[in-house]
DNA sequence: TTCAAAGTGCTACTTAGGTAGTTGTTCAAG
DNA sequence: CTTGAACAACTACCTAAGTAGCACTTTGAA
């Protein structure tokens, strides 16, 4: 990308901002980012880690939600959900045997793609990032490992309730990263069904935890949803 | 460790044979080792991470069990199984905030360790580690994406079939790592329960995929157990 | 302004898989 | 050689959660 584009500033400064390259200088993220392609994504548009396993994409804005599926149930687990300042995919930075997850746009999505061995090319320049990165990758570890064992661990209720207190912002009270999002997307994310989510959310109004409209869920106790999230108690 | 100990040098091939350091050069390795203290874990000892957070363990033979779980059910969920070559815990090395897994000796366990802060300094001095560290660390994390998706995307049985072929040797046909391990550990392998992978266990034998004495099993078809982890054969 | 598509709420039904408990077998320690 | 603990096999039962279907509402594109 030339220097002289538009939003090159907006852009070096949301990799300044990231957690992935803040330890790097702004020299060579300069550098890196000419090297960069911006492209816009449409909400709903999808890509397979197959078929673009050798770029790498940082995001600028918008969300991404990575995940598995099983064509023949058409069952989905959602692992992440991505947004500004996070980088897809990692693994593939890593060179590991190609793996197969399915990206897609959960709004508009911005982001900026460079060649995966472009990327590995310029990390080697740049000592200095991979403790950042070797950061990125802890917390994402992480994330994951609750995921893993949220699903055999607790009920489908409490995994709801977990999902909602993780995604609560502790002033506004407003749900992020996971706000209006449809039944389904929230099935996913916590390894079950619409119907299934559906269900819980009516029990959750019910008791008084929170209260819904539109793709639009507000938590009305804390108190009460950690306590469900607890299994202390039976929504 | 002194120099002069009689395990050394056992003890420095183990490190250079691992994925985790074999990137790095025999003096720098043996630097290493001069740190480490030796320890013996016998079968079934079990430590948690929150209470060993602050020291690294390189695990030099036997199994360990890394799980998750929930206190109120009793139910576990095993995540890795780390065996020679293998370290932990990978993630505090990351200076990520705590998180609790519990670890448990499958075998008697022979590990080095070393205070979190030396390994962390050690690996600062020799930025050739790097590489292999995030290349491990990419391994676990495809595997763990996996764990994570497959109890939702999978049935019990197809999760058993597969565990079964991951761990086969293609060449003795024998079951490794998770060999002679007892229903119940194979449970927590898959996120379910002792009676169930029992339950699976009698169809895979009717079936004529597998074949089982006493904590042992052995696989009589590769083609139906490939059958059945892909869901096209009811067992 | 209209209308198809997307999303939600519910009802009714099915089932995989979790729970509980009993019996018999194996094995290693005494 | 005996005995108790660990383990495996099996039966019977129960329920959380998945499936299917439909009616109603919202929304945004034509």
């Amino acid at each position: 990308m030339l220097k002289d584009n538009v939003h090159f500033p907006r852009y070096k400064q949301a990799l300044l901002d990231s957690t992935f390259f803040n330890s790097s200088n702004t020299q060579s993220i300069q550098l890196l980012l000419e090297s960069m392609v911006p492209e816009l994504w449409v909400a709903k548009s999808f890509k397979s880690s197959v078929d673009v396993s050798s770029t790498f994409h940082f995001i600028i804005s918008g969300r991404l939600k990575v995940f598995k599926s099983n064509p023949d149930t058409g069952r989905e687990h959602t692992v992440f959900v991505l947004s500004a300042g996070d980088v897809f995919d990692v693994l593939s930075l890593l060179d590991t045997k190609p793996h197969d997850v399915y990206w897609e746009a959960l709004d508009s999505l911005e982001v900026l793609k460079i060649p995966i061995e472009q990327m590995r090319h310029w990390i080697n320049q740049n000592p200095l990032v991979h403790k950042a990165i070797m950061h990125y990758l802890g917390e994402r570890m992480q994330q994951l490992m609750d995921v893993a064992t949220d699903v055999t661990l607790h009920s489908t209720l409490v995994r709801l309730a977990n999902l909602l207190l993780k995604n609560i912002n502790g002033e506004t009270r407003k749900l992020e990263l996971i706000n209006n999002l449809p039944n389904e997307e929230i099935a996913g994310l916590i390894g079950t069904t619409r119907a299934v989510v559906s269900r819980h959310i009516q029990e959750l109004k019910r008791c008084g935890a929170i209260s819904v409209s539109r793709k639009q869920i507000n938590v009305k106790s804390l108190e009460l949803l950690l306590a469900v999230a607890e299994e202390k108690y039976d929504a």
